[in-house]
This record gives structure tokens, C-alpha cells and sequence, in this order.
RNA sequence: GGCGCCAUAGCCAAGUGGUAAGGCAAAGGUCUGCAAAACCUUCAUUCCCCGGUUCGAAUCCGGGUGGCGCCUCCA
């Protein structure tokens, strides 16, 4: 077997600030740390974008060949939870674990895939205080009062991931009263408990890990004190990020990570998403109104770089295309389901869209650009289902075959189409039924109606009944195999 | 103040040196009893503005203008 030529996937890496070839340590394997959830609250529809991309970026690692160790980390050890914990009574671990298994079911109902590893700062104790030991032998860090600092004086390059001069930064940082820290800048890796709160023995005394350390530690030990890919949000660069680099690379002496991604923010309608203005937008909220699908592919359309805003417009018009892709997919099913058209020749080089779309997809993961492709896809399967330019009915046959077996490629790559076509159109009824408040008996009713004045040609009674129904919202298909219905585009 | 990002048609959105993808909306057409859906056609001599580099720039450089993010917890 000849080596396998690695995939030319290109990504734009905010060290370096330029898009490099992907060149992991080990040919053929990628390790992919992307920071998780603090798990204190339900997550929101912006953390849903940021792990909706990197979703698909695995997804499409995998897919060009590539074995990849995925680990997203759950925060269950922080202050925020300290608080939420406080205010709800629960205990702290026991607020965290609640959410760890929210979280999950939200990234279920967004069609994420699990990452490989998915380990809790709480499971991991021993390895935050070895690497925080480590620095404080190293003469990196030091302990403070039952606290424990890095120093970023002892750090030459820090900043360099942000490309902060440390003297600016000095400038806005706050420095507390009767501070513990030598310098403003220097970060807690061990935070010494306070009364109530969950603490673990260490060596400087009971305390929490601050929190940065959590992903170093946890880091190496599942992919390797240097790994591949490091993801985030893009506010996680400073301080989070620059952070995780001076702890690790102190540490072990050792590039971190070699490449950097970061998510653009999503914000409401240009308004920025946040708790103080009360206009946080939930994801289990938003797919109560939203199809999982629908909401992916808003995310997918654009760029993962790029800003994103959240509006009741842009899903509307990320659900109806998805409309259009699940009712092409059911009919080029009914079409081809169960059926052998022999082998031979193909029409228009159906191949050419999946390529497109891969090409897109090598460039920095542009699931923007890839969408063409899938238009031109879809499009095709239109064509040759309503109005085939050719006679050779096997041919077509075969090329509808060749294009939905590309879809499912795509689909495994974006987690789109990944429903029963007619589920999917059927659920999307029923839920603007419930939404629209209509009566399904009744529009059966209209229907008959409808259907007998059609059959003795009294064209008027039967346009009087679409045009009720049109009131109600519903609008009527009528097609070889009888009348079908689907409820209107909402009109605000 | 520092470090960055963004600005492409009515709207959404690719494109980062070689002569403006795609989608929505709109208009016309095919099909239809009429519709819907689908398909076809049309729809930016031009990419916020002003200079510069170049044979050639939406793309590079300089200067503006307007948005935004981070610098404190933040996906």
C-alpha cells in the first residue's frame, strides 16, 4: 500500500496570522484541543456556533483521511459555578454535573459529534498540580499565601499569541487591594479555598486550580505536551489562550500548539449578546422555534472567521433552504429507492460539485464557499428529476444515484440532510401547525372539498377553497399523486 | 491609549494580484385548469472614500471614514 498523499488542507492560524499548509507532527494524525463549556449555565446560541465549527472542522479532517483525537474539556471547577451554586443551594459539583449532561444533550439535539475525550477539570487534579509543581520548580510560578502565581516576568515571549506589549498591558490591569500577586499581570494556577468552597489537598495547601492550568494540564496528558490544532472563540485569545502557552511551553520547554484557530463572535442583530442586557439567547430556546439543521446551516453559511449575526430573518431563510434540500432529497429518493440502473456512463460530470466543494473546504474549512457547490449539487438533481435533458433514462438514474451518495458525503461533513427527507418535511409541518395554530382536521376538510370540485371541473368553488386555505396559511400542492399541503412562509 | 477584525448588489455571502461564486428577494419565461414546487433567463463595468505600487488590484502599500472585538469574566 503507497503512502497516502496527506490532504492539502490550508488553515489560517492567529499565530502566525497567515494561512499555513496543516503539517501534523505525526503524518496522518491530528490532535484538535478545543476549550468546552464552564459548565454553570446552559449554554448559548454563540457557543453553539463556535462548537458547530469546529464540529465540522474534525468531521472534515476526518473525512480527508485524516485520524484525529478530538478533546473538548468540560470547566467544572470555577468560580462562576461557585456562584450559580450559591444561588441555587445545589452543591458546586453537583450544579457542574447537571450541566455537563445539558450540555451534552444540547450538542445532541445540534448534531454534534462527541469528541473523543471529554475530560473535567475535577477528574484531573493530580496532573494540574504536577505541571503547577513543575513551574514552581522551574522558578516559573510562585506560592503566595496558600495561592499559587505564575510570573510572567519569567515568560520572555508572552503575549506573543495576542501580540500585547506587556507595558500596555500593565496600563488597564487592575491591581487589587492588599494583592498577593508580585506583579499585576502574573495568573492564579492554584487558588487557595476560601470557606464553603470545593478544595483539594496540595502542597501549598487546600484550593482550586485557577483557571487556565486545567487546559495544559489536561492537554498534554491526552494529546501530548505539543499537539496540533487549538481552538477556541476568539475572546479566548487574551487571556486564555496566552495563558495556556506560558504555562505549557514554560513547563515543558516546548511548542504548545502549532496551529491556533478562533471562532468570529455571533451577535444579536448587531447588538452584542450579553447577560447584563438580558438578551442572551439560549440554544435549547432557540431550537424550540428553530430546526437543528436549519440553525447549523445558518452557522455553516458563513465563514468560521467571520462575524455572524442572530436574527428571526436568517433563520427563516436558513430553514427554508433547508425546505428546498430535504424536498429535492425526497424526490430524488422516490426516485431512485430500490431501483438498479445498471453501470455505465454519467451525465454532467456529477462528480464536479463534491470536488468543488472539498476544494472550498481545504481552504481554511470555507463551508461558506462550499455551499455553491452544493447548489450547483442540488440543482442537478432538480434537473434531472423534473426535467431530464436526456432520454436515457438508467443514465439519469445513475447520476441521480452518483449525486445523493455525494450529499451524504457532504452530510457526514456538515451534519446536514442527516434526517429521513420526508421526517424532516413532515416534522418542519407539524411544528408551523402548532405554531400557525391551525386546524389540521379542518384543512382535510378544505381539501375534500376541494378535490370533488376539481373532479366535476367547477374551478371556482376549488380556487375559493385554496384561496380560504391561503388565509389559514396553508398552501396546496397539487401533484400527479393527489394534493399535498405545507404551511405558508410566516409573514411576521 | 494598545492589539486586532470587518466594510462586496435591496438583503445574506464567497473571492486576498489576472479581470466579481452562490443564495434570498425582484422581473420575464417553461410547466399548470389556476397555483405551488422545480427549471431557464435577467439582475454589481464594479467591490466604503482618497492616493500609491503594478502590464494588471475588490485583492498589496499609505491615509481617511464608518462598524466591531479584545485589553476585567466571556464562545
Amino acid at each position: 500500500m503507497a503512502q497516502v498523499t496527506p490532504p492539502p488542507i490550508r488553515l489560517f492560524n492567529t499565530m502566525t496570522m497567515q494561512k499555513e499548509l496543516l503539517e501534523p507532527a505525526v503524518p496522518g494524525c491530528v490532535g484538535v484541543y478545543v476549550c468546552g463549556p464552564t459548565v454553570y449555565s446552559y449554554i448559548h446560541i454563540g457557543n453553539a456556533r463556535t462548537f458547530t465549527s469546529f464540529d465540522v472542522v474534525v468531521r472534515y479532517l476526518r473525512y480527508r483521511g485524516l485520524k484525529v483525537r478530538y478533546v473538548r474539556n468540560f470547566t467544572d471547577v470555577d468560580d462562576k459555578i461557585i456562584k450559580a451554586a450559591h444561588e441555587t443551594g445545589e452543591a458546586p459539583v453537583a450544579l457542574a454535573s447537571r450541566f455537563v449532561d445539558i450540555f451534552r444533550e444540547d450538542a445532541k439535539a445540534l448534531h454534534m459529534q462527541e469528541p473523543d475525550v471529554a475530560p473535567k477539570v475535577s477528574d484531573h487534579l493530580p496532573e494540574i498540580i504536577a505541571i503547577i509543581q513543575k513551574l514552581v520548580d522551574k522558578g516559573f510560578a510562585y506560592a503566595s499565601h496558600g495561592d499559587v502565581y505564575f510570573s510572567v516576568s519569567a515568560d520572555k515571549d508572552y503575549a506573543k499569541l495576542s501580540k500585547r506589549h506587556l507595558d500596555e498591558l500593565c496600563v488597564g490591569e487592575r491591581v487589587q487591594p492588599g494583592d498577593l500577586k508580585r506583579e499585576p499581570l502574573d495568573f492564579a494556577l492554584w487558588k487557595a479555598a476560601k470557606p464553603g468552597e470545593p478544595a483539594w489537598e496540595s502542597p501549598w495547601g487546600p484550593g482550586r486550580p485557577g483557571w487556565h492550568i486545567e487546559c495544559s494540564a489536561m492537554s498534554a496528558k491526552y494529546l501530548g505536551e505539543t499537539f496540533d490544532i487549538h481552538g477556541g472563540a476568539l475572546d479566548l485569545i487574551f487571556p486564555h489562550h496566552e495563558n495556556e502557552i506560558a504555562q505549557s511551553e514554560s513547563a515543558n520547554g516546548q511548542e504548545f500548539a502549532k496551529y491556533w484557530m478562533h471562532c468570529g463572535f455571533l451577535d444579536l442583530e448587531g447588538a452584542k449578546m450579553s447577560k447584563s442586557l438580558g438578551n442572551v439567547v439560549r440554544l435549547r430556546d432557540a431550537l424550540e422555534k428553530v430546526d437543528a439543521e436549519a440553525l447549523r446551516f445558518f452557522f455553516i453559511s458563513t465563514h468560521y472567521r467571520h462575524p455572524l449575526s442572530f436574527s428571526d430573518k436568517a433563520l427563516a431563510d436558513a430553514e427554508a433552504r433547508m425546505e428546498y434540500f430535504y424536498e429535492t432529497l425526497r424526490k430524488v429518493d422516490e426516485r431512485i429507492a430500490g431501483k438498479d440502473f445498471g453501470t455505465g456512463a454519467l451525465h454532467g460530470e456529477p462528480h464536479r460539485f463534491l470536488a468543488e466543494f472539498e476544494s472550498s473546504m481545504d481552504d481554511d474549512f470555507n463551508s461558506a464557499g462550499g455551499m455553491s457547490a452544493l447548489s450547483g449539487l442540488f440543482n442537478l438533481m432538480n434537473e434531472l428529476t423534473d426535467k431530464p435533458p436526456v432520454k436515457d433514462k438508467p443514465m439519469v438514474g445513475r447520476t441521480l444515484q452518483a449525486l445523493r451518495e455525494d450529499v451524504r458525503k457532504v452530510s457526514g461533513v456538515l451534519g446536514l440532510f442527516e434526517d429521513d427527507p420526508s421526517a424532516w418535511l413532515l416534522r418542519r409541518r407539524e411544528r408551523a401547525v402548532r405554531e400557525r395554530g391551525i386546524d389540521v382536521a379542518e384543512v382535510e376538510r378544505l381539501l375534500g372539498e376541494r378535490t370533488a370540485a376539481r373532479a366535476a371541473k367547477d374551478f371556482a368553488a376549488a380556487d375559493r377553497v385554496r384561496a380560504t386555505l391561503k388565509e389559514k396559511g396553508v398552501e396546496i400542492m397539487d401533484t400527479v399523486g393527489g394534493t399535498s399541503w405545507k404551511v405558508a412562509a410566516a409573514q411576521g
